[in-house]
DNA sequence: AAGATGGGGCAGCCATATTGACGTATCTAA
DNA sequence: TTAGATACGTCAATATGGCTGCCCCATCTT
């Protein structure tokens, strides 16, 4: 195994991509990773009164200002009655607004209101902090493996949704 | 966030001024890949009438067999009594089984049983076939960034409980 | 006009998490 | 030896966020 950084719990990976103490290795960060960064904006949410699932929906609506109720299902992957109370409490709460589809008046196209802006924005910071430190502490190269990988995580059915979302910035 | 540096080396932003597309980025191909991984086991999962819960306990207890109650508390950062339900469940199946610690008799130490070494394997073979297609797509390069940004996403006071786990391979 | 689609909603259920309090066995230190 | 801390189990009550199945309306497409 290539020497590890005295600071580094992850040596560098081996040509052997099979083998099992890698994948495990890849297993549980992504799993200490992930949660621990989502807990990074509890309190936020806590503040209103809403729960990681509202963070979801409100985090891809100021990603793709109207969007449709059914490209957000895509993208969420829960039902429709799940998501549906979700957006009662974000409307409730006047974080977000919806007009008739222009082309197709069925649709509702979803957005944030002003104050939803400001919210999501400061969600947003606390990701930010936690992301922008763990991407200095592995370097800039690092940062393009953790993509890369990330994505090819993604069923090849998903994909196109990841990257029309990455199109609009 | 960080006040600005003179320090500023690299051609392009310095990781501390991450722009916003950056850590957008990593906000949702971790969401996308987390929860897609996660999913590939679901049905391993059903089959026993199990849920992901479940899973995380057998996975750790798996990757560090002898593990106590309180250790692995401290890994999945839950409460007690979600612990609880979920190790009932899983003797109840006969997947784990509890010794008295030697050190310590209120000690439990944790184990799989034959059974859920064999159960606990298939789910992982699940997780292998898609983080080793994701680590082939994405090379070996890329492994190890994901790994270090990974890792720089565990609050230092984690860091330890990580490391313990990926020394026993 | 008929059928497909986008969206809303009801009832009921399940899985997983929470807090707080309390009990028991066991270990440790004064 | 005893007092207190620790490891674990368990109670009750509650919240969140998923699910299925079914039915509705408005609108678009053919």
């Amino acid at each position: 195994m290539a020497a590890p950084s005295s600071v580094s719990v992850a040596p560098t990976a081996s040509p052997l991509f099979l083998r099992e103490h890698e994948v495990r290795r890849g297993v549980e960060l992504l799993f200490f990773g992930y949660t621990r960064l989502t807990r990074a904006i509890d309190d936020g949410l806590a503040e209103h009164g809403l729960g990681r699932a509202h963070h979801r929906a409100l985090y891809f609506i100021a990603r793709q200002p109207d969007l449709t109720i059914s490209e957000l299902l895509k993208i969420l992957a829960i039902t429709k009655q799940s998501l549906g109370r979700v957006l009662t409490d974000l409307a409730e709460r006047e974080l977000v607004e919806t007009r008739s589809g222009v082309v197709d008046r069925r649709q509702k196209l979803l957005r944030l209101t002003a104050e939803g802006v400001r919210f999501e924005a400061q969600l947003f910071d606390a990701l930010r902090t936690s992301l922008a430190s763990a991407y200095a502490a592995a370097g800039q190269e690092s940062v393009t493996g953790f993509w890369r990988v990330l994505e090819g995580l993604i069923p090849a059915e998903d994909k196109a949704m990841v990257i029309a979302l990455q199109k609009d910035i």
